[in-house]
DNA sequence: GTTGAGCGTT
């Protein structure tokens, strides 16, 4: 038969390139893994059944079929579970989320006045985007709401818009937000909040929300007072956030860096088995952990410290200098 | 029958 090229691509639509046959017209597996690195075999479509069909492979050899292997496209095999798949999956979900298509997660509602029906939240929240789900918790006996509830959207997109603003809904202001039982370890490496370091004293919150801004929507900003060269902006996707983990931002003309807020396992009790962090804080005498000097933390990005520092700023307790 | 920070009878 002699040497002659046949065409392969890696997908029927592509461009196909030309691999040599050897001389007794068949083609070696290794001919066209060379030129597609991972290649397991060849696919072809059969012109009469429209089928795809798969290459005769013996031993690393790819036999014709028809004994001719004729003009047609064949299409290169990949393993199962390879890197290219892993790559398309990769792309797959990347367009996902670029597209906004991601799950929803129910939101509570809260502040509602006791008034509110399912009926009205449906009306109002419908003016975001479509609703699949509404409730108004009530007590069972009386039937009185409580004066929260729970929405849920059919698009992520606008969950989000939902989750960045307040609502007024029959003459009250309301909050949308993640419910406690949606967030905490459920994923760890879905965090909507970052911290920034390298604050420095004449950076607002005002100033930092405008400055995030331009990344999505801010729904917090968080300054520890007194001044401690840090801060925490929450966004409304997580996906903003975890985008702008490791980079260097300019502020007001410093440069800030942006790091992941919460820790996968920031454990409190873990912290003090270590011995690292416990101890008997002399202002309240009873309190368990010690917060470093301020520019030991300010600096430091080790989750744990930023965790203890968050829990102590937030909750208005006092904190511990060595 | 009241109230106003929170966290969901299945």
């Amino acid at each position: 038969m002699g040497e002659m090229y046949i065409r392969v691509a890696e997908d029927e639509n592509e461009e196909p390139m030309e691999i040599p046959s050897e001389d007794d017209g068949t083609v070696l597996l290794s001919s066209v893994a060379a030129q597609f690195p991972g290649a397991c075999g060849l696919r072809y479509r059969s012109p009469v059944s429209q089928c795809m069909r798969g290459v005769r492979l013996v031993e690393g050899v790819l036999h014709a079929p028809e004994s001719n292997w004729g003009n047609l496209v064949y299409v290169v095999n990949y393993p199962k579970d390879n890197k290219r798949k892993m790559e398309e999956m990769d792309a797959a979900s990347a367009v996902k989320i670029k597209r906004g298509i991601q799950k929803t997660s129910d939101l509570i509602v809260l502040g509602l006045p006791w008034k509110t029906s399912e009926q009205d939240l449906k009306d109002y929240f419908g003016t975001f985007g479509e609703v699949i789900m509404v409730q108004v918790k009530r007590d069972p006996k009386s039937g009185n709401s409580k004066g929260f509830g729970f929405v849920r959207f059919a698009d992520y997109e606008t969950q989000v818009k939902v989750m960045s603003q307040r609502h007024m809904i029959d003459g009250r202001w309301c909050d949308c937000k993640l419910p406690n039982s949606k967030q905490g370890p459920d994923e760890p490496l879905r965090s909507r909040k970052v911290f920034v370091g390298r604050c420095t004293e004449d950076m607002t919150a005002e100033d930092l929300r405008e400055f995030f801004m331009q990344y999505g929507e801010v729904t917090d900003v968080f300054i520890p007072k007194p001044f401690r060269a840090f801060a925490f902006v929450t966004f409304a996707d997580d996906q903003v956030a975890q985008s702008l983990c490791g980079e260097d931002l300019i502020i007001k003309g410093v440069s800030v860096h942006i790091s992941n807020a919460e820790p996968k396992h920031g454990n409190s009790r873990q912290m003090m088995e270590r011995g690292r962090f416990g101890g008997v804080c002399f202002l309240c005498n009873s309190l368990q952990y010690f917060v470093f000097k301020t520019y030991i933390f300010a600096f430091c990005f080790e989750e744990e410290i930023l965790n203890v520092v968050e829990r102590f700023t937030q909750s208005g307790q006092h904190y511990c200098i060595e």
